[in-house]
DNA sequence: ATTAGCACTCCACTTTATTGAGTGCTAACA
DNA sequence: TGTTAGCACTCAATAAAGTGGAGTGCTAAT
């Protein structure tokens, strides 16, 4: 059996239906719904078909009719490829989005020193807008180098070490030395550090510790080994992935998903947040399939979600990315019969936001 | 009529045995349970008084007693009272409860550098170990001094400062100014800003800033005025309350809270935190009723929690103390039937060892 | 190929037992 | 006077039976 044009439409247009009443779609609602001005009849004929395609399922004999995951694929491709067509049209679209969005501007370009801040606000400001969970991780970098390290004394014998790397990541770390250390050896030490470290990626400085470490075998081994110890623990610690989430309690809105177990299973994974990490995505080998616009962003339908416990979701996610490389994810989680059109939509606009706000930055 | 001794043991023991079963207390039971010998049939008539006094209830009127707030808060009060009195005890208690929390310590022994971490794995074991939500707040200072501010080029027109505030708490903050600085003029501008707002509070600061700007009125003092903006904005956030909470999928393991409105506004509230801030206690002033060894616990059943989200659950919070004088709270939720108990007992435990801790550190 | 018509299915909802835990009350008892 | 056995009564919870309606599949006519 082919999937003609006519099957296609009607497989949209109960997907349609579904996705705004979220009840099982019958054929006399299609029947009036659509402008095909065919009868229940023959709908029910095509629906019959459709089912045994497998893109649409009956709960029970004699309900109307659901989209399967693989009926929602087809609706979300197609989406997506009209998507990438409309290329000409965002900058109006965008327009017309931004009436909607100003909060979301606002949010954005309120000064938040703090990349976590911001962070957790869009994350909050997406969860508001759109009704669903939500999550977005730190910018990922590969090999980071560091710019420049600079070490102070505390107290007695605690130092200070402010860690700058390219594209001003900063971390500070408290370092308890075992023996205390003059001023002017503190001068060396940082000399030192800034001379044999700068510039060096974390592999890259793992592997000339130990030479270096040698070379300077002095009167202050010990501290410096010390030292090099947290720079480097810190170093690795600081492009860990950190993940936000928030609107969890959305799911309460879908009674799909809103009974005790699974929305048990589903906010435990957004608290944990260490399974999201799933959704990050390592390669960026999909290009070829993602034409065009839709470049980075990437729906999945239900079982095809790398997070088990959101297999009765589905799950949109984007790649940001900022100037120097560094890449991050969006993810917005909710139940199947998401509004994908907006989300998508509302995700595009999202990364285009931030780019800009950490441009300006 | 009077609230004998006998009544109080047939409260206690409704009240016991309705926390372990959750389910509403006959009077059969108690005569069973408890070591009074005496009929049901006598039981039945006590009960009936004791639901007079308020103390407990039926949710209808062919069903076992279940406790009030009143009741539970007279349980409370009165292990509470024990509890003090057990200050010899303490040794014993708290090696007896070790084994139980040895993972516990062996999460916050483990080397975090962050304060941050920190407390959340505190939240997170802590939740873990009571079956319960958990909260847990930044520590808080009152008049905070400032150490030292550490100001470096990062870029053309970027600086980076780092503070350092009494107790070693750090921030940093990356400014933009608008004109670049030499190298030698950074060096002037770091003495300067030691020089005149080391040692003083954000009050202070506030205070001393226009003075000291307008006596530095030299070439650059639009930047002064930006960095000094930037640091008296970095000091004011740098204290401000920070929530951390785990476990919030507990609240599923007990039915009586698991209901999709009920849990859905419990869980909002622990995910905005906003809320929770009514929990941490002001003023010292409670000093008086909470005795001894209870000083700094705090038990809120039902209505009396000052969280209205929280009206249907008990709160127990703890007050924990660095030794400079810092305070933060700590929080379990949990429904009111909770084991009042364990959760003193563990929040006692927790918080000496994150004395310990921070101690160390 | 399309459609009207009709018998059939099955969920969702309401109604009507049935059960059993637990009470309150009374009368007897120490 | 306090305690207790006994019994009638209540009421949630569960099961069983009945009803309505939305929607289907099939057949025969167009």
């Amino acid at each position: 059996m082919e999937l003609d044009d006519r099957k296609v439409k009607i497989l949209k247009a109960v997907i349609k239906t579904y996705l705004e009443t979220g009840e099982p779609v019958g054929s006399r609602t299609i029947s009036k719904y659509t402008d095909l001005s065919l009868s229940s009849a023959t709908i029910r004929n095509e629906m019959a078909d459709l089912e045994e395609l497998g893109y649409i399922i009956q709960p029970h004999t004699s309900a109307g009719r659901i989209p399967t995951d693989k009926g929602y694929r087809l609706y979300v491709d197609d989406m997506m490829k009209q998507k990438a067509k409309e290329l000409d049209d965002r900058e109006i679209q965008v327009n017309d989005r931004e009436k909607e969005l100003d909060s979301m501007r606002d949010v954005l370009s309120e000064k938040v020193d703090r990349v976590e801040e911001l962070l957790q606000n869009v994350a909050k400001v997406l969860a508001k807008d759109t009704n669903y969970a939500t999550m977005i991780t730190t910018p990922q970098v590969k090999g980071n180098k560091l710019k420049f390290v600079q070490l102070s004394q505390l107290e007695a014998n605690k130092l200070l070490a402010v860690i700058v790397m390219d594209g001003n990541m900063i971390r500070n770390k408290v370092i308890t030395v075992s023996e205390e250390i003059s001023q002017e050896n503190m001068l060396k030490l940082n000399i030192l550090l800034n001379t044999s470290l700068t510039g060096l990626t974390l592999e890259q400085m793992n592997m000339s510790i130990i030479s270096k470490m040698e070379n300077q075998a002095g009167e202050h081994t010990q501290i410096i080994k010390e030292v090099l110890d947290a720079i480097v623990e810190t170093i690795s610690n600081a492009d860990n992935l950190k993940i936000y989430t928030s609107g969890a309690t959305n799911i309460f809105k879908y009674p799909e998903l809103s009974d005790s177990s699974k929305a048990s299973e589903l906010i435990y994974a957004l608290e944990e947040k260490q399974s999201l990490s799933g959704l990050v995505k390592e390669d960026e080998d999909q290009l070829d399939e993602d034409s065009d616009d839709n470049h980075g962003i990437q729906v999945y339908i239900g079982n095809e979600t790398p997070v088990e416990s959101m297999k009765d979701c589905s799950v949109v996610t984007a790649t940001y990315e900022l100037q120097d490389g560094m890449k991050g994810t969006i993810g917005i989680i909710g139940p199947k019969r998401m509004d994908y059109d907006k989300v998508v939509g509302t995700l595009k606009t999202i990364r285009s936001q931030l780019d800009d706000v950490f441009k300006k930055t």
